[in-house]
DNA sequence: TAACACTTTTTCCAACTGGTCAAAAATTCC
DNA sequence: GGAATTTTTGACCAGTTGGAAAAAGTGTTA
């Protein structure tokens, strides 16, 4: 009779249900923001009726919030990976193309991300500042050593890595654009790897040849 | 006693309220979307009325595709002033230098374009794939010729295209975490002079040291 | 099979949404 | 100044929104 209301599942079907409307809630809330989704929509979506959602979840801002959180833990992992102790130029390749992958294979929650960016981040603001803070300053400080010692040229880290998450995440957040321009003969599924071949060297050499 | 209701304003008035209602329009829409946004946070934000409002447009779509229309013209500015005759460095240099000045001076016109991709462009499609790109593949074919005759690297134009566009739009789109990454102390008016000087090295020079 | 917890549906609500309309108020123009 | 026009307001409407309540159904297990 009383309902779950708890972020923890008790029961199989608690846990399934769940998984499909967080699934179906991913899907409308990285398309129209949070204000712009509705709960009847995402209800819709997961194949029930809206009090039967609001069993699971006792509000949008409880779906909006777990969905944020999950994204943002999936988001800092290739952050995390990052280490001090390879090769710099090799651990600035890899993470750029980890950051691109997740670009191909988590689209939505990309533009989930940047939803919550464009309206001034008012669910992660904490995190932002917090956690995802500390983090990057600590990787800018092995980049930083990383140009001490000459391995990499020298320039501003905090910049490098915005310009990272920047031309990776833009293929998720600006698909429909990237699609368009592109056209249907370059559109299709290799702009992936066009994109990682071109993201390479840009990063690596950037436009001027060298000699 | 009819309201104008016609795009075209006929008095003082109807000018200079249409230019508050805009106004007040692309704060709320670029940063809540078009579904997200409702006539009465414009209205009030133009402090006046809902009907009142309305009477100068006629509906929620008109103002957003005045706002969409003006933005679009704005914002490929940058991209028509590309010389084919000028020196391919410096003319990719000014042109990331103008598009990083727009985000700094149009963040919310580069917010609401990014809402707009963000939700699959249902408003802008048909300027995607027709007017702009055809600008992009007119620019494509220059940027080929320079590369064909040396003057920058051979690498892949559309990409390079988008990976300006989203390096310096992510200033505006993702301010709030670049201000909450950089913290108090770098995150105020000199980050764009940053950005600048790192993106110009990233486009020209890349991260491998020369020689 | 009967008591039990778990799940789903039906009904409902108050607040908000985009938008209309007629009358009142302000402005402009002769 | 007064008529004509433009602007503003207040009341209103039908549809949507997030969510509550309670009853009805569905297992599960002693």
């Amino acid at each position: 009779m009383a309902p779950p209301s708890k972020v923890r599942p008790r029961t199989r079907i608690q846990r399934e249900k769940q998984d499909v409307i967080l699934n179906a809630a991913l899907d409308v809330f990285s398309l129209h923001g949070f204000r712009g989704a509705t709960i009847d929509q995402i209800a819709e979506a997961a194949g029930m009726s809206k009090p039967n959602l609001l069993y699971y979840f006792s509000s949008k801002e409880e779906i909006h919030r777990r969905l944020l959180e999950d994204m943002l833990d999936l988001w800092l992992d290739p952050l995390r990976e990052f280490d001090a102790a390879g090769d710099p130029v090799s651990e600035l390749r890899s993470y750029i193309r980890r950051k691109l992958e997740m670009a191909r294979d988590f689209p939505r929650e990309s533009r989930l991300f940047a939803n919550e960016m464009l309206q001034g981040a008012p669910h992660a603001i904490d995190v932002l500042a917090g956690e995802l803070k500390a983090l990057v300053d600590d990787k800018a400080g092995v980049i930083e050593s990383w140009m001490r010692e000459g391995k990499i040229t020298r320039t501003d880290p905090y910049h490098l890595i915005f310009s990272i998450w920047a031309t990776t995440q833009h293929y998720a957040d600006f698909d429909v654009q990237v699609r368009a321009v592109l056209g249907p003969a370059r559109g299709g599924e290799g702009r992936f790897e066009d994109a990682a071949r071109y993201l390479e060297n840009l990063f690596m050499h950037g436009l001027v040849p060298k000699g």
